[in-house]
DNA sequence: TATGAATGAGTTTTCATTCAT
DNA sequence: AATGAATGAAAACTCATTCAT
């Protein structure tokens, strides 16, 4: 990769290649963020080129994000853009559990999101990313409006309640590689459920709450 | 401070005073992990101090942890411990967000503990840390099964989801300070409500879920 | 070990318990110099207390070496003491090597010596172990020309020329545990030999050389 | 030196500036390990860009140390290349105290080798290290052999005695500039002959005692 | 005498970012 | 556009020594 990215297309497959190798570092390394070192490295890129498509490490990972929750996003909408019933509901909350079992990075991602990211961010920067993710979060929210026919603004409220409850959810049962063993032990399975089902079973209920009149 | 804690009292002075420094920095500095330096200095002491009542730094931000847990639960204890009747649950939960109110830094807190503490910290540490965090749950969960008839274990599953349906909207929707001026843009209505009027009708809409048959 | 010593005998065993402490965890720890918290934990001492027995960690170390040489000196003297002939001179050769062998610690505490404690160590201190070491060396080089009937001195330059190729081929022979498995292999073989053979022959040559018109 | 090493020579170049300037403050602080930072420093560059010659600090000082023995073996190498006949021994030795006379920081720098660096070193750089040397001792040894009609291996084997009677009289010589002064006092006359006589005295019988039947 | 709490100097290494080439 | 050499701030932790009790 030592020619020169002339054409948009080019400068479009750096970028994405960028963004894969950060990716696929911070799966493979557990979850910590990699070095800009490394990650130009793995992208088969100098490191001073990195900087050339992205302005300062974390708006990678701001990137990466962005794409993670389209990606999420995209999907319920596909869901709810055909005919849909109420009765329809758990086919939902089951498609959107397990869209998160196929992109385990997501959740990871976003837990270093509000403690990392947001903090080192310049604001114009972080502006950009909320308000994109408002728009398609908004977009998603009046398909769920139409779907089920509630009032303007509902559906982005059930959305977010249901993403919050998502990753409130995971934070408490995800733990690093080398504690899994240890909590493996009887004392602590209370706290040791499967993320998959306990978020099944806490979406359904409230769901349930929130559609109750 | 120059005079030496010799007895157990005036050493947990210490310890409480590295405690307060470490708190009041990481609130102060926009939560970002103070350097045991400032730590250590803001409490008074040289550097080498803090390591003879702390053996690492994470050691001090999970005993941080441990206390902010301790004071939510046993808030919770003591609401479910006299009389209690299912009609009383909006009360708990009024009383809960109360709390958390009161004491903003311990969400705060705890969205670091994801993603910095269990990456860093020894096992043993870790360990403890959790089993001591279960069994105060777990306990308070047998006083919600008691107080609501409810089958053993149901009591502390209510508990964490209520618990992670808050971490995660105190994540959507804290910022930091920096930001809350750009976002009071009309354009971010949607991702901007109030916190806790959003957490209680949350929690109000789960619970209702939760406790329909 | 919480008595005062007030007798000069009870001071002598406190002393000998640090030294004994101190050399102890020398030889445990893989010839690292340990922390003075250490060595007093070991003692059965606080750690001001060793302070009231050596002004400084070094000359803990530096008694440790005077110890040492003390007891291979004596070793010497004792047998150049009784009725010699120069056809003994291998008998007190291998005596000589047999003592090394029995008291691993010497030669590693030596070749610390050099490069650590004589710059660290304040004048005064050096300069009284030189002088007792010289004292010890003079006499035992004495017993040698009366024993081998040499000119005055020549003993002494022999004893020491004697250590001196024994202290170096000590430093070129010894290894750090972790690196006794990789010198195994066949291309280390010519700086590999069995430190007593080659110090037991590279000694014959010497002498056999030195006392050769 | 804002200036970029770019081709190989630039880095050669940059690279022996780290050495020397290793070198120099070892010798300058009596014999100190000194810091990267004052390496750095002296070198005109920045901390970070000694380590992108050097991974560690010990890789400074064992190339350091690879120079200064690959010199004085080369020196002994070339002796024995041209026409050699025993009766030239003492010239071998005259030249080899003079070339150790010549390059004063080697017999220090050596002190260092076993008590610091074989301690800290990686294995994998350690066995370089060792490998490399071992590769020239024998080169050399081969050519004591030939030029002296001596078994094979013979020649290294004097040549590894040789060194270890150096380095051991070296550090029983040598002492730190304070203690000069003090020494000079006549009560330490015996243990302070001239390390360049003594040594030339020392290896003469040596080898007489080595080559004699 | 004995203790052990307190001190704070000191050092290696990493890594995001810049900018000369 | 691309490179990668250079930068230097930043930070945790250790440990010999002191001295109040």
């Amino acid at each position: 990769m030592t020619q020169r990215a002339i054409d948009t297309e080019d400068k479009a497959a750096r970028r994405a290649a960028i963004l894969r190798a950060a990716r696929q570092l911070y799966v493979a390394d557990g979850y910590q963020i990699p070095s800009v070192a490394r990650i130009a490295a793995d992208a088969g890129l100098a490191k001073g080129t990195v900087y050339l498509y992205f302005r300062t490490k974390e708006e990678i990972f701001v990137a990466l994000l962005a794409e993670e929750f389209a990606g999420l996003i995209d999907d319920a909408n596909a869901f709810f853009s055909g005919d849909f019933s109420p009765a329809d509901l758990p086919g939902f909350i089951g498609r959107y559990v397990e869209y998160l079992d196929t992109h385990p990075e997501l959740l990871r991602l976003d837990a270093m999101a509000y403690s990392v990211l947001e903090q080192n961010l310049p604001e114009a920067q972080l502006r950009m990313f909320k308000l994109e993710l408002t728009h398609r979060l908004v977009e998603a929210g009046k398909r769920v409006d139409m779907a089920l026919s509630l009032p303007a603004g509902r559906g982005t409220q059930l959305l977010m309640r249901t993403y919050a409850l998502t990753r409130g959810l995971w934070q408490s049962l995800d733990y690093p590689p080398a504690m899994k063993a240890v909590l493996a032990a009887p004392e602590f399975a209370p706290i040791r459920p499967d993320f998959r089902t306990e978020l099944l079973a806490a979406l359904a209920e409230y769901w349930r709450g929130a559609l109750t009149a």
